[in-house]
RNA sequence: GGCCCCGUAGCUCAGCUGGAUAGAGCAACUGCCUUCUAAGCAGUAGGUCGUACGUUCGAAUCGUACCGGGGUCGCCA
């Protein structure tokens, strides 16, 4: 078992015992207390606040229980000394055969490993770039940590869709449709600017010669002409996504679930709480629309919950507000029963997430689910010190496709979930491109391919080219300096970490815990430099050599199984 | 102005959701290449965790207020 897991259960157990001793009839909720690996290694290998959280149930001091305990856990074989120590910490150091088997256990675990969780059906929605044109640096990053979360929770045993809706309604199709026109009919060659309210760039103009090669916009009805140039670019978007390995296994449309049914259904639900009204509204300050006339419109009671304003629903011309398509959008997935709704949006859809989540709140008072989104920051792109405009007055921004080609899936995905999603990412391709530590994916990368080259030098050494390194076969007892013990804690911290990057939707806590892995590898190896006698490999002594080389392959695989989960490439030699 | 996010070393960020002496990378300085991959390793220096109260055994972490920075407040999505 896992040390995690050993002393969970363990501790567990006592604390479920001393409820009984004392007649309490609730039973300890077993998440409240902390299994740690302290950063000072004074506070021993794996350190407990169990004391300090029940003690005052029990009636006693902290030190008082945690003393108790200690006394039961005294007897425990692989312990090799427990103190209580400060305000009530007990403080675990394991025999070092403890740890030594922990490499095993980590072995067997990272095929068969059962996390602790309550499975629940998630439906992730991310992406969702509008089909006006190809996707950008920021679009990448949703993409990557909405793709990255889903592996993670599936990692863990949820049950993931991962969805991206496709926007292919409103006003922007419309002026999609009319900049498509524009480029066909433009004959003079004239440039596209602001006050045309088209689309500026050239992708669009492609796209334009495109449909109408391919097929006269003869015969064609509107929406047969529409549909035709949303699947083109929706396509364009697709072989982009494919490129970085994100992959979505449901596409839904915002034009096909705005049925007048499912509209209904939503209006009519929204009636009987009382909370739609027809009214006026003043023309905001920030619209543009010149097409803006004071109207009579259907609203939302939104300042009823708490919003500075009421909300459209419809448009005077009929059409529905995204909002009102979003919250059918989302009601459906609530009506699918999915248990968690987890979105990945941009930051600039901040103020709209109460909005929504209180309409759906309204909506389904009854019903349990969760509605979370994760709101992702700006991208800057650098090249060294120097910020990359990103133009989109005239359309020519950098797109992620050239991004890609400049540095690959590999580099792109690690660099963008790197990072909190609430900070901003700099994406500098100066540092990108280097083959530095200060290059993370290539410091991981390295460490792995590190890990391969002593393999192979390993079975050089001792003649054994074809032999298949087995744990189960090494004598594990020379493992035996804190080095080796440093290690192998961290690798049997891995399912901790998959678990706590899980909970919060947070990636960037495997890609941090990688890059600490592969620093502790790295000195692990740099120990030969200081000290011969730890070298890895030792030419005289195969038995100790085995052993390291056995710490190194469960390095090489957690680090595979690590950067396979954040669908990063390992290459065997660099 | 309302709401949301951020403020930790000179710079860029972690900090396991309340734990013990706050950690990395870069930049600076010092060692280590007849090499188990120097594309690397070891070491030195660098902090009033924006400020002030509060919550308790204990706060960078939770709460409130303020200060500073960003985002957002459509009949765009």
């Amino acid at each position: 078992m896992l040390f995690n897991d050993y002393l969970k259960n363990k501790l567990n157990n006592l604390i479920c015992a001393e409820f009984k001793a004392h007649s309490i009839q609730e039973i300890p909720d077993e998440s409240s207390f902390s299994i740690e690996i302290p950063s000072n290694k004074k506070f021993g290998d794996v350190s407990s606040n169990i004391a300090m959280i029940f003690s005052k149930k029990l009636n006693l001091t902290p030190r008082e229980l945690a003393g108790k305990l200690c006394n039961q856990l005294n007897e425990d074989k692989f312990i090799e000394r427990l103190e209580v120590v400060g305000p009530g910490f007990l403080n675990f150091f394991f025999k070092n055969y403890f740890w030594q088997n922990q490499l095993k256990e980590v072995v067997r675990n990272l095929k068969i490993y059962k996390y602790k969780i309550e499975k629940k059906r998630i439906c992730l929605e991310f992406v969702s770039a509008n089909p006006t044109g190809l996707m950008h640096i920021g679009h990448a990053r949703g993409a990557v940590l909405g793709d990255t979360i889903a592996s993670i929770l599936e990692e863990v045993g949820h049950d993931v869709t991962r969805e991206y809706y496709i926007n292919d309604a409103g006003e922007q199709i419309k002026k999609l449709i009319n900049t498509i026109i524009f480029h066909h009919k433009n004959l003079t060659n004239e440039k596209i600017n602001d006050d045309k309210n088209l689309y500026p760039g050239t992708y669009l103009k492609e796209i334009s010669d495109t449909v109408y090669k391919d097929n006269s916009r003869e015969g064609l009805s509107n929406n047969i002409f529409e549909k035709k140039i949303i699947d083109l670019i929706i396509n364009d978007i697709k072989k982009d996504l494919k490129e970085i390995k994100v992959d979505h296994n449901s596409f839904v449309s915002e034009k096909k679930i705005s049925s007048k049914e499912n509209v209904d259904k939503v209006l009519k639900r929204l009636k009987n709480k009382n909370l739609i009204y027809e009214g006026f509204q003043e023309r905001p300050k920030s619209s543009n629309n010149q097409n803006w006339k004071k109207d009579k419109l259907l609203l939302f009671k939104s300042q009823k919950l708490g919003d500075d304003n009421d909300r459209a629903l419809m448009k005077p011309n009929g059409d529905l507000t995204y909002f009102m398509s979003d919250i059918i959008y989302h009601q459906n997935k609530i009506d699918k029963n999915y248990d968690i709704l987890l979105n990945i949006w941009g930051v600039d859809h901040s103020g709209y997430v109460k909005r929504l989540a209180n309409a759906l709140k309204e909506l389904n008072v009854k019903k349990q689910y969760s509605f979370e989104v994760k709101l992702t920051s700006l991208v800057n792109l650098l090249e060294g010190k120097k910020i990359m405009k990103m133009s989109k007055r005239d359309g020519n921004y950098v797109t992620m496709r050239e991004v890609v080609e400049k540095v690959g899936s590999d580099a792109l995905r690690f660099m963008m979930i790197s990072r909190n999603v609430d900070k901003k990412i700099d994406f500098d391709f100066k540092i990108i491109k280097s083959k530095t530590k200060e290059n993370p994916v290539f410091y991981v990368q390295y460490a792995y391919a590190r890990c391969m080259s002593l393999i192979e030098t390993f079975k050089r050494t001792f003649d054994c080219p074809s032999k298949k390194i087995d744990i189960n076969d090494a004598d594990l007892s020379f493992l035996n300096f804190e080095e080796d013990k440093v290690l192998i804690i961290k690798l049997s911290n891995f399912f901790n970490i998959m678990i706590a990057s899980a909970k919060s939707y947070e990636p960037h806590k495997i890609a941090n815990y990688l890059y600490d892995l592969a620093k502790d590898f790295h000195a692990y190896w740099g120990l030969g430099k200081l000290d011969p006698s730890k070298k890895i490999i030792s030419d005289n002594n195969y038995e100790i050599s085995f052993s390291r080389i056995s710490l190194v392959l469960v390095v090489s695989l957690i680090i595979k199984k690590g950067l396979g989960i954040l669908k990063i490439d390992c290459p065997e030699n660099m």
